[in-house]
DNA sequence: ATGGTGGGTCACCCA
């Protein structure tokens, strides 16, 4: 089973991009962030017309989460407890084939120490929690997204540059490793130890032409979904040209069980 | 240190 996870930053603006790369690579699922669309205008005929079930969750302009699925998506979840009011669409959650597959968007930040830098970190500390609730539950998980966060010195173009910035200050990558020590564990570093490949690049000031990037979208797996792991990567192709997304697509592949549980 | 580009919606916010 293939599942892949890609801020798209607009479904809409980025619908034919989407819809070819579905059909040329036909994932099992695909999870989108920054769909930045209300799920009534969310242009979900498109992908039901190449095979795709879905299961979405949106607001107007902003943010926006969605999970594209060949296979039955059942026990349809959204958002996340520990804030009352919370209205951003972030995180969707739902059962595939005996597992639970989450998309996830966590907010960016903006810079270190602003409003919107707290919310950042009381997003980690509630996304831990449902985390922490899905391990003990005993259920196998994927939640994939944007983490706007690099979790290590080769995940980000220049360690230096970038120290104390929005995306790799330490209190992010800190929030990143609590999450990691209660036992999930990041696809793509656990299949490519020492590989440096980014998942995204800003828009502005060449970035992409200069190759300064970061590795901020991940797909966090539970204990039994890492042993069934089989690969993981991504696809730098589609962030060349015009009119595409400043993230790509990052995927792993889980087997399926090989013997009954314990 | 700032600003660069490209989304959103409709004078700016967000990344």
């Amino acid at each position: 089973m293939r599942i892949v996870t890609w801020n798209v930053n607009s479904i809409r603006k980025r619908e034919e991009i989407v819809r070819d790369w579905l059909r040329d690579h036909a994932p099992d699922v695909l999870l989108l962030q920054e769909t930045k669309v209300t799920d009534d205008k969310f242009p979900g005929a498109s992908f039901e017309e190449i095979g795709y079930r879905l299961a979405i969750h949106g607001q107007p302009g902003l943010n926006g989460v969605a999970i594209l699925s060949r296979h039955e998506l059942t026990d349809i979840r959204t958002g996340l407890d520990g804030e009352e009011g919370d209205e951003q669409a972030r995180y969707i959650e739902a059962t595939i084939a005996g597992m639970r597959v989450a998309s996830v968007y966590v907010p960016n930040g903006t810079s270190v120490g602003s409003d919107k830098f707290d919310y950042k970190m009381r997003f980690f500390a509630r996304l831990q929690r449902r985390i922490r609730a899905l391990l003990e539950a005993g259920e196998t998980f994927v939640i994939g997204g944007d983490y706007n966060v690099a979790p290590d010195s080769i995940d980000v173009y220049d360690p230096r540059a970038c120290a104390g910035e929005i995306c790799f200050h330490d209190d992010e990558r800190r929030a990143f490793r609590s999450m990691l020590w209660n036992g999930v564990y990041d696809a793509f570093r656990s299949v490519h130890a020492t590989r440096r490949q980014f998942s995204w690049w800003d828009m502005r000031g060449g970035s992409w032409e200069r190759d300064e990037g970061m590795r901020i979208d991940h797909l966090l797996l539970s204990p039994e979904a890492l042993d069934r792991l089989e690969g993981s990567d991504a696809d730098p192709s589609t962030r060349a040209g015009k009119g595409v997304s400043d993230h790509i697509p990052v995927w792993c592949d889980i087997g399926e069980p090989q013997r009954p549980r314990w």
